[in-house]
DNA sequence: AGTCACGTAACTTATTTTGTTTCGAGAAAT
DNA sequence: ATTTCTCGAAACAAAATAAGTTACGTGACT
């Protein structure tokens, strides 16, 4: 089964929008990921809605951050996103009246809710500029480092 | 994304297996969980490599427990049914040279690294047997409770 | 006006999983 | 011996889902 990659793409897109100037459009962003501008403004939708980025329409518009990386977990945009489930595998509920299918659900429901309680631990205690600071600014190709704000 | 039951439906399987006296075939099967029979030899054929389910041609035949559920564990199943991920969710990898990327990769793999390993601890304390357990074997539907052998 | 950019709906394509058909072979019953 | 039952395996069909694409509308800047 494919693993979903929303998640891991918008957290790259978001982090690059914190060190960007201006806007970023759909177009931009998409040829960055290899993907389709319209992919981009649906996913991007479901963070708009939560108020994490704003959009603007017309000449020199495109996708800017509401609010700083500091205040955004991966938490929140893992939910933004709308992932309906962390897991790959999970239930059948080929019989419901058979005792054997119901103790095997309730078995596998507790392990699934156990792991999925500690990763979207995890995930609340990530901050996405927790994400940014595992690398060093100046390394960063095609921007400018977060000094250059001095000079803008 | 869809999530995949054969686990959980291998499980339930094997659990009615542990409680039938003789051997089950894939018709018998195909017909408890609504599916097909061809369906259920491909799933069983990952449990028949790994040496937890015997099967048997011709008259009489199907299947049968080649080991007896309590040195069965979740953890077994989940791998002889091939699991490529416990996960729907995953890293991108659409510019691997971009540092951010890498930052964000980084991260989600640890923290799913660490769930997973969570997961998989869980699986490995939970035989089959303490599933079977969970319910009152006189309250079984269509099959003999377990003293029904004295009669065989 | 003309261009740029998002918003949205409808449609197409690609991929994956599941289900189906078909044939072969071994084992038991008749 | 032949028929019936059953798994093994390959090849094919169908269904479900996500991703990509096209098209058109709307607002904003030049």
């Amino acid at each position: 089964m494919r693993q979903d990659s929303r998640l891991s793409r918008m957290l790259h897109v978001l982090i690059h929008m914190g060190r960007h100037e201006g806007a970023l459009t759909s177009d931009r962003i998409a040829e960055m990921l290899g993907t389709n501008p319209v992919v981009i403004r649906r996913t991007m939708a479901g963070l708009r809605e939560k108020g994490y980025v704003h959009s603007e329409k017309g000449h020199g518009g495109g996708w800017t951050l509401a609010k700083p990386l500091e205040d955004l977990t991966l938490l929140d945009i893992y939910r933004a996103v709308g992932e309906p489930s962390v897991f790959a595998v999970g239930p059948a509920y080929d019989m419901p009246d058979c005792p054997i299918e119901q103790a095997v659900n309730e078995t596998l429901e507790g392990v699934f809710a156990d792991a999925e309680r500690l990763l979207l631990k995890r995930f609340e205690g990530v901050s996405l500029a927790a994400i940014a600071d595992r690398f060093p600014a100046d390394i960063m190709i095609g921007h400018h480092p977060p000094n250059a704000k001095d000079h803008g």
